[in-house]
RNA sequence: GCCAAUAUAGCUCAGUUGGUAGAGCAGCGGUUUCGUAAACCGCAGGUCAAGGGUUCGAGUCCCUUUAUUGGCUCCA
């Protein structure tokens, strides 16, 4: 048998492993070693016999498929030791995870902090034993039997959803043994350091109608200064984190009677909100948007003709009892759309009238979960970049394609675009229920927006089940500090709710006809792309679109009135000027400055009042120079022209 | 909604087995007028998230509620 290793070509007899190759022909670093890839992509154990001639790969700890691995042992080690702690602890489900792993429980008592340290204790003692996971397979009837009888009844029913020719495999970890397709480290001594991070709950197999179980969060490395570089990356991540440094910073706070996912945008949030609003609002008039101002609310005869009513109601802040048929029933808003479309429907539209688009800076509430709410990612009133477009059918592709440009360009003026990635969203063909329209429809439509996406030349994944309930969806999806991903701004095509609400325009040929609309957005939520914002800059917003751009301070009181004539000329150059005229040390006036994020600080003393100079200091502590007032200004006119991203 | 953790001054935190609420920074009033990481003196600031309970006595123990945070589920 004829294996390729590392590129080169080796001998292998029939039943050889790459791990016992590796063995023989570089013991020094074998141990490195975590299992192997095969050359259709699989990864087997290290030690596992190869069955045919084909190149193969080794698999580390850098490798991303190895970390998994490893990650993966890790939380058979962690199983490991919460059975031998928790004997009444019944398994379900214990995956590797991006940076780490995790393992469910059903328990009746809830992990406390102690229990986690016991458990690491556990794991330590566990991994010295150097166990070699060990692994065998069963027939379904037996593998049934063997997990019955290890009163485990999670794994039964998993081996029971498997399909009836699946290889049943199990690995044998000292007394300890689990379903697990694996694979496995060759040895649970690799694991060298770990830390348990935090207990959920999370339900059996994902829905909220199963029990909820225990989830013990983990991660794990070969070394315990990887352990301690990431454990440092996480914290340093939770510097950034909006929730934290947009209310040190002042651009928002929450009061506890107002409400959850309320939040209260102080004037630094809002002046942010408020430069990204005229922003957008100024690019997409010259992309040849018209900008409508629709009500907050409405009568539910409009959420009956929309589908809201029927497949959103459960989002919708309603007043007035839902159930009486004769009273007037008002609901907030979740959506812009059926609102929006009443301009389209307001009179006669002709091809000629087409394409359409709409914009409005709009204001939604949405009646979240309770348990849902995060920070300015997550709320229960928010305001978007909204806009619905009308077209023909053969407009489609050029109207599409201009919403996604549009949206990139939004993007990269912030100086997201390289931070996003973009899902192709479609419905859930199992769950009918969910979406109004036939299979038919759905299909042609998904069908459409993939040849678009094609067309387009952009990199997506697809998504089952993600898609709106009239229609699929281009998301454009970002991670925050904790790494939970998101959906920051999203175009969607609707072949649906047109008709719903006769919407139609005269053809070329006299007929009557359903125009395409796209919903979409082009900076998404505005309180979600802040939160996004400051977790990227750390707080410091790039020049534009910092709420205060430039400081003026001065080193003694002799300078106020020079000062204050500076701040004025600023302001009059329609920069985000203020003065810091407090009796304190400079060195204090720029260290606050500084940490406020302040772009720019203007330093005078005496000689720089009686020059009309100033001396420009940014906030990474640089000292730009002394120089004419005149320049200053232009210098810091020129980083908020050129949206710079400094 | 579910599983957990948390809630003390504007901020960061102390507060012993239940016995009168504390510090630093910020703020305010003076003094000081100083060149790049913190001048000096003083003052004020709290229904310990809210409500109930146990107790002679609760920041501390118990219950309920609210909010914040991390997950699950759901979504921009």
């Amino acid at each position: 048998m004829e294996l390729t290793i590392f590129g080169k070509p080796c001998e292998m007899a029939e039943g050889g492993s790459v791990g016992q190759w590796l063995k023989d022909n570089a013991p020094e670093d074998f141990k490195k070693y975590l299992a192997v890839e095969l050359a259709d992509g699989t990864v087997q154990d290290l030690f596992a016999p190869i069955s045919a001639s084909q190149a193969v790969k080794p698999l580390t700890f850098e490798d991303e498929a190895g970390r998994r691995v490893f990650f993966h042992s890790a939380s058979h080690l962690m199983a490991m030791a919460v059975k031998k702690l928790f004997p009444q602890a019944k398994l379900a489900i214990g995956p590797a995870i991006e940076n780490g792993f995790y393992y469910d429980f059903d328990i009746d008592e809830s992990f406390s902090q102690e229990d986690l340290q016991k458990i690491e204790k556990e794991m330590l003692s566990l991994a010295k034993k150097s166990i070699r996971p060990v692994r065998s397979t069963l027939a379904r009837r037996e593998a049934i039997a063997k997990m019955e009888a290890l009163g485990e009844p999670y794994k039964v029913e998993l081996i029971q959803d498997l399909p009836e020719d699946a290889e049943l495999s199990f690995y044998d970890m000292g007394d300890f043994v689990d379903l697990c397709a694996g694979p496995h480290l060759p040895n649970l001594s690799y694991i060298k350091a770990f830390k348990l991070t935090q207990v959920a709950g999370a339900y059996w197999r994902g829905s909220e109608k199963n029990k909820m179980l225990r989830r013990i969060y983990g991660t794990a490395f070969p070394s315990k200064d990887q352990l301690a570089a990431h454990l440092e990356h996480i914290e340093d991540m939770k510097r950034r984190d909006h929730n934290k440094i947009g209310r040190e910073l002042e651009y928002f706070t929450t009061v506890d009677y107002i409400g959850q996912g309320l939040p209260i945008l102080m004037p630094k949030g809002t002046k942010v909100i408020q430069i990204l609003e005229r922003f957008v609002e100024d690019e997409e008039e010259r992309r040849g948007y018209l900008r409508t101002k629709t009500p907050l609310m409405a009568k539910r005869d409009l959420y009956k003709i929309s589908g809201h009513w029927d497949h959103y109601r459960d989002g919708m802040f309603i007043m007035g009892d839902p159930d009486d048929e004769a009273a007037e029933v008002f609901a907030l808003r979740p959506m812009t759309c059926p609102f929006q479309f009443q301009v389209y429907l307001n009179r006669t539209r002709s091809y000629r009238d087409l394409p359409m688009r709409l914009g409005e800076t709009s204001t939604l509430f949405r009646n979240e979960s309770s348990g849902e709410m995060h920070g300015l990612i997550r709320v229960r009133q928010f305001t978007i970049s909204e806009g619905h477009l009308a077209c023909t059918p053969d407009q489609v592709e050029e109207e599409f394609r201009g919403c996604v440009e549009l949206a990139q360009f939004f993007l990269g003026a912030v100086g997201l675009g390289d931070d996003v990635s973009y899902r192709f969203s479609k419905w859930d063909e199992n769950d009918k229920e969910k979406y109004i329209g036939n299979p038919e429809d759905w299909e042609s439509a998904q069908n459409e927006m993939r040849k678009i996406l094609d067309d387009i030349g952009i990199d997506y994944v697809e998504a089952d089940g993600e898609a709106a309930f009239y229609g699929p969806k281009l998301d454009i999806q970002i991670k925050n500090v904790h790494g939970k991903e998101d959906t920051l701004i999203t175009v969607q095509i609707d072949f649906q709710l047109a008709e719903r609400f006769g919407m139609v325009y005269i053809d070329r040929d006299g007929e009557k006809k359903h125009p395409v609309v796209l919903h979409r957005t082009s900076i998404g939520c505005y309180e979600r792309t802040l939160a996004l914002l400051l977790e990227k800059y750390a707080g410091a917003m790039p020049t534009w679109l910092s709420p205060t751009q430039v400081r003026v301070l001065t080193i003694t009181d002799r300078q106020d009135a020079y000062a204050k004539s500076v701040e004025a000329a600023l302001r009059a150059a329609s920069l985000r000027a203020e003065c810091d005229l407090r009796n304190e040390k400079i060195g204090f006036k720029v260290r606050e400055a500084q940490m406020e994020k302040i772009p720019y600080m203007l330093v005078m003393g005496d000689r720089e009042a009686e020059e009309g100079t100033v001396t420009v200091r940014n906030r990474k502590g640089d000292n730009v120079g002394t120089m004419p007032l005149s320049e200053a200004v232009a210098l810091i006119k020129k980083a908020n022209d050129e949206k710079v991203l400094d």
